[in-house]
DNA sequence: ATATTCCTTCCAGCTACTGGAATGTCAACA
DNA sequence: TGTTGACATTCCAGTAGCTGGAAGGAATAT
């Protein structure tokens, strides 16, 4: 199977996939007489697991962690679960990071709404609180 | 005024500094005759703008427009007021996006929490389920 | 004199791709 | 047979925003 197919059965692009070998995350395929990089069954199956784990948004780094484990006959089932706990948790603190930030600009742009937006030295113009350590929290 | 000094009174690290020289975002200052950075008093007001909006994680895109209106003396509040609304819009999406995150990996992890975690090549293994489209939605 | 700290430049690496150039291969069609 | 078009290959560079480290010069304290 050639990699356009892989990609169209995996939905990954084929860039990706040539850059997923070179970064040790697929090991690199047989080759066709042509050059042509040659896919089995296996390579499909092992790039869904890594599709599947991207999606979750687990790195790379893990993602060859995990494929590792397999690689040796081991099951990574532990290490993923493990991994995605991890992940949950830092989603979880992203997301209060994130509301945290939100809160903070709709503040900010609510109160410069209520000034003059052209006084650029005046205590007033929004560009001044943003330099402001005040609003500057966190 | 040093480099450490700057950074010191604006909480940016002199790498950080000597990186936005470089790519445009600060100017050049005046060297001693060493050929040490010398600072003034706009150059701390300048970076604590910039520090400010990166808090607000505005891109140095947008920062390098808004210090380049400034430059020009205009005033820059009504894009800066622009940006910062989109910013807003644009964190709104990603809490959104990582909620469903969330849910995913907890809901997985529980899922995963019911199998034996050792049968590498059985259906109910964890790693099956990262690779199936059913649970790879969105 | 020496030790320490600060300054300089430059180069490399991080994450996960993506775009593009230059070139090669293969199948179909006139 | 020639040519077109869709694929394949490699390699290089760029994205965002820093951060780390090496090699060397300069200022300060003991």
């Amino acid at each position: 199977m050639k990699i356009s197919k892989l990609s169209q059965v995996t939905g990954v692009p084929a860039k990706t996939i040539r850059f997923y070998e070179e970064t040790g995350v697929l090991p690199p395929p047989k080759r066709s007489p042509n050059g042509y990089r040659d896919y089995t069954q296996e390579d499909i199956e092992r790039l869904r697991l890594v599709a599947g784990a991207r999606h979750l948004d687990l790195s790379l780094n893990d993602i060859r962690e995990i494929l590792a484990l397999r690689d040796r006959h081991e099951s990574p089932c532990r290490t993923l679960l493990d991994r995605i706990r991890k992940k949950a948790d830092e989603v979880a603190e992203s997301i209060v990071i994130l509301q945290h930030l939100e809160t903070e600009l709709r503040e900010l742009h609510a109160l410069g709404l209520t000034f003059p937006t052209d006084d650029i030295d005046g205590k007033n113009c929004i560009c001044h609180l943003v330099s402001e350590n005040k609003v500057v929290s966190q």
